[in-house]
DNA sequence: TCCGTATTGAACT
DNA sequence: AGTTCAATACGGA
């Protein structure tokens, strides 16, 4: 069974962002236009003091997620909420170690096995950064192939250059 | 256990 | 400069 998640709408100039909650932070960031599924919403928190003492703290941290989000899709640093991005081990070592590149830089996919001290596997990588549940504010688009070409994205092409040009990066 | 992956680097045209 | 290919770690089915 799957957590249940808090979905709380984001609006910017690039379209309706959907962000998800758990009770430790923020869990899940989707793109607009993004075909996932609805896990769950504010209107089933019940009236109980800890669950509204809990949606108050998902307020919270919400309005850290849209000022961080804005000011990331402009292209400059920002103060996140706290993240709770469900994953093995592996995969939060590799989303652990993607938040440390700095804005407007890059990594490749190798610079980042050899980070999180296993530097075979590249390919593993790829596949984590694409299971990131939280694009953009965990920059994944930061990261490229070896030959310094753009390498995939799951929020699609687009967004990666876009994002990475905001950035003052060009290819 | 098998398969796909947002890779990589070397060895080939 | 493009193509093929093996090696490789991980995660989902």
């Amino acid at each position: 069974m799957k957590r249940q998640l808090v979905e709380l709408p984001i609006s910017t100039s690039d379209g309706q962002f959907i962000a998800r909650y758990s009770e430790k932070g923020l869990a899940e960031l989707d793109f607009p236009n993004a075909n996932r599924r609805r896990r769950g919403n504010e209107s089933q928190i019940s009236e109980d003091e800890d669950s509204s003492r809990r949606l108050r703290q998902i307020k919270k941290w919400h309005r850290a997620t849209e000022t961080a989000l804005k000011k990331t899709l402009a292209g400059s640093k920002s103060k996140l909420p706290p993240l709770d991005a469900e994953g093995t081990e592996f995969q939060k070592s590799v989303w652990r170690e993607m938040r440390k590149i700095p804005l407007g830089r890059t990594k490749s996919y190798g610079e980042v096995a050899q980070a999180i001290g296993n530097p075979k596997a590249v390919r593993a990588v790829g596949g984590a950064c694409g299971a990131n549940p939280i694009p953009v504010l965990v920059p994944c688009h930061r990261v490229l192939a070896a030959n310094k070409k753009l390498g995939g994205f799951s929020g699609g092409l687009d967004w990666k250059r876009s994002l990475l040009k905001r950035e003052g990066l060009s290819l």
